[in-house]
DNA sequence: GTAGCCTTGAAC
DNA sequence: GTTCAAGGCTAC
């Protein structure tokens, strides 16, 4: 693994899904100590604790969970427009007994962590619910998610860490997509990392010095617009067939389709269903809209890969064979290969595009790549370009669904992923769905009599061409452009401390 | 000014 | 009717 000390600017909420590089020092010489580590932090840190102070939560406020003192703190300063000063660096630590040492860095950083300024009421009315419901309703759901996971496999959440520098946490989607022909720069980094498998599978700005004076803004009217509605003309094509077409001669016999590999489509979700989904997610992530003066594009296509690595997830965790793996194994079987499974989400959508010239999001929605390659820098442009050639070489190939559906599996079983519990299954898949693969490629095609040794062939390519994008990812966070509280994030940290 | 508790009221 | 995230109240 490459070493690469990544800041730990993530939410202090997080979950850490894998022990850190000292632990994992443990597990690999004494994984009893490792265990009985684990079971020591497992029940005590599941309780949430404030992301600005450490205090016990009391609920959702402001955009997410903090403690009673905090929101009360959150909404005295806005609701009476206090200017603070820091009498030090403006790098204070807030924790439960010194918060109320320096107002200001205490308001940066619940900023930082994401509380929301337009929560608090223009109109002082009392009551009911804002339109962060849906949002407060989603995090519920994916803690439960992660906390099933975490009590499952023994993993540990992440202890409060200070902020390394505040992060405002607006994301204003809609300012950014502005429609198919005009990419705003960020979009560009969505040949990068965006949106992973067919099958499967989330801005901020940097806070400025805060001193009291919070121009509230209108929120606008959102709507994220597929630029392809019929596209799938709403068929399920996990059921019926394949987006990108089976291309091989046509007027040829149906090659016989190993079951396996038809049991690996089974298990592709339904593209539309999912593209909805993670629109519907952005969409409500966003809720606030209209606070950033400038479109965080690159923050934007975070946010969007990293909804497509929660479906990617969520793919993994329906799979055949995969559920029977133990939590742990599974988890260290994505953090291996996330980044893999994100970029083949994303090349085999520009698949199934079929045009060069530009780049389908996971939205649906269509980026030129001449801006892209106008506006990138050198390693971007180069990302984008490499992803593009292996769409090509992948198209050349000829290559179908159910290919790909294969592929995905190869690279999620990956036996050489180290302390595995269950490594014999993961090796027995690995071998079953390479035969199969083998098979049905040598039949649906057989004027490529190499067929499946250039399908195995693009594996490394599109390792290569993840890892150079996780770099670029560690690149971008170093600088402060990842939002937090990102699954992304989570991934390169997990995979880059514990591989 | 802080923070714990109370009241309110739209969404469910 | 219940929930729960807003704002309000008030002892400190």
């Amino acid at each position: 693994m490459r070493p690469c000390s990544l800041p730990t600017s993530m939410h202090d909420r997080r979950v850490e899904i894998y022990p850190r590089c000292d632990r994992e020092a443990s597990l690999a010489t004494d994984t009893g100590a490792t265990l009985r580590l684990m079971e020591y932090v497992y029940g005590a840190d599941l309780e949430e604790l404030c992301p600005v102070c450490g205090d016990k939560v009391s609920g959702y406020h402001y955009g997410l969970l903090t403690c009673e003192s905090c929101k009360g703190f959150f909404k005295r300063t806005v609701q009476n427009n206090k200017r603070y000063t820091c009498a030090e660096n403006q790098d204070c630590k807030i924790d439960k007994s010194q918060r109320k040492r320096c107002p200001f860095c205490r308001f940066q950083k619940c900023l930082g962590v994401g509380m929301r300024l337009e929560a608090v009421r223009a109109d002082r009315m009392r009551g009911g619910r804002n339109k962060f419901g849906p949002m407060y309703k989603r995090d519920r759901a994916l803690k439960q998610q992660k906390k099933a996971l975490i009590r499952a496999s023994g993993i540990k959440l992440e202890p409060a860490l200070p902020l390394l520098r505040p992060l405002q946490a607006d994301c204003s989607f809609t300012a950014s997509l502005r429609g198919p022909q005009t990419p705003p720069e960020g979009l560009l980094h969505a040949g990068s990392y965006g949106p992973p498998a067919p099958g499967m599978a989330n801005q901020g700005s940097r806070a400025g010095p805060v001193t009291g004076q919070y121009q509230r803004t209108p929120f606008p009217s959102r709507t994220i617009k597929s630029e392809y509605p019929d596209q799938y003309g709403g068929v399920s094509d996990s059921q019926v067939g394949y987006l990108y077409p089976d291309v091989c001669p046509s007027g040829s016999p149906q090659p016989r389709v190993p079951p396996l590999v038809l049991e690996l489509l089974r298990c592709e979700p339904d593209e539309l269903q999912m593209q909805h989904k993670i629109v519907a997610s952005l969409q409500t992530e966003q809720g606030d809209g209209g606070r950033q003066e400038k479109p965080a594009t690159f923050s934007l296509v975070c946010r969007m890969a990293d909804q497509t690595l929660f479906s990617i997830v969520e793919w993994a965790r329906s799979c055949v064979f995969f559920k029977e793996l133990k939590v742990g194994d599974q988890m260290k079987l994505l953090h291996s290969c996330w980044s893999e499974l994100l970029l083949l989400d994303h090349v085999s959508r520009q698949m199934r595009h079929g045009n060069a010239n530009s780049l389908l999001l996971v939205t649906g929605q269509e980026v030129d790549i001449a801006p892209i390659a106008a506006q990138a820098g050198v390693t971007l442009d180069n990302l984008v370009q490499r992803s593009q050639e292996l769409v090509a070489k992948l198209q050349a190939l000829l290559v179908d669904r159910r290919e790909i559906a294969c592929l995905k599996f190869l690279i999620l079983f990956n036996p050489d992923v180290k302390l595995l519990e269950n490594q014999q299954l993961v090796e027995n898949v690995q071998e079953q769905v390479s035969a199969a693969l083998q098979e049905y490629a040598a039949r649906s095609c057989p004027q490529f009599l190499d067929k499946y040794r250039q399908l195995l062939l693009r594996l490394p390519e599109l390792r290569a061409l993840s890892v150079q994008a996780e770099d670029y990812l560690c690149y971008k966070h170093l600088g402060g452009e990842v939002p937090c509280n990102n699954l992304l994030l989570e991934m390169l940290h997990a995979k880059r401390t514990c591989v």
